[in-house]
DNA sequence: GCAGGAATTATGATGTATCATAAAGTTTAC
DNA sequence: GTAAACTTTATGATACATCATAATTCCTGC
């Protein structure tokens, strides 16, 4: 009965790829989750966001990303040095070892994608996407 | 880029509508998680599940489950009378109070998947329906 | 320049996710 | 019958989700 609802299934499918996700980077040592990693990937690209901007990125929200940030820095994967322009914001930078961590998660990501989409077709995923993305779009009110 | 990811196009579509629901709810002037609706709704169904069970159908964990099941019987949305025959588990009713909740949530639940789906059609909705099972079977660990 | 408004970050409160484990009850093997 | 194995529930620890709000800092109009 729950399971003709399409969003117990949506549910279902992105709780069991995080599922998989998470055991596959426990099992390989490595201590980051991956919503750190998520975030880190983003500031490896752009190291002048915002936590807005951050939020918006990782579709969380900022409360979230400013409890991550810490984290991260507090763990030694990035660095946070204050900006002499801004006084209420700093220069968030990947640091060695943030970019050590990347570097290990990566192919296990690549791995997990690989798993959870076997025997997925190109066009399916295509048709998969851009149903989400409309589904998506309906869920988000309008800004104007 | 992060566009292009599948995964982040899945996630963004749940936490869109959780958001779209959980606000109509809020916004009816009703005190109850999306979460916990869906936990009492299945107790409905069936008063004679383990937590385990009933984590299975909601696929969650039993930890969160009795969380819930804790907070819905303080709420007095549920009752929870020990069970003679085993002394561990506890007969899960939902209470008169619980049930108007879910009679008076149930027309906003249809109305977010309704606002969610609009534009969808039928045949798309089972396409998407399916692909999500597959993925979520991908990323099942074999029991045996 | 300065007052009012906006942006940015931090944090409290509450709820859920997950793993691990403790505590208590039940069943099975013998 | 009892010890060992198994079930069931509760809870600790840590992390994320969400809303609200406080505390700074910056900007804009005047």
């Amino acid at each position: 009965m729950l399971n003709s609802i399409l969003f117990y299934s949506l549910d279902k499918a992105i709780r069991s790829y995080r599922r998989l996700a998470q055991a596959n980077i426990d099992r390989a040592g490595l201590d980051i989750t991956i919503d750190q990693w998520l975030v880190l990937r983003v500031l490896l690209e752009h190291d002048d966001l915002t936590q807005h901007e951050i939020a918006e990125r990782v579709f969380k929200d900022q409360a979230s990303v400013a409890r991550m940030l810490a984290l991260l820095t507090k763990r030694g994967l990035l660095s946070a040095v204050p900006l002499p322009q801004d006084g209420r914001r700093t220069q968030l930078r990947v640091t060695e070892q943030g970019q050590q961590m990347l570097d290990a998660v990566h192919p296990i990501v690549l791995d997990n994608r690989a798993t959870a989409l076997a025997g997925l077709a190109e066009d399916e995923l295509a048709v998969l996407q851009q149903l989400l993305e409309r589904i998506a779009l309906n869920c988000t009110p309008a800004i104007s």
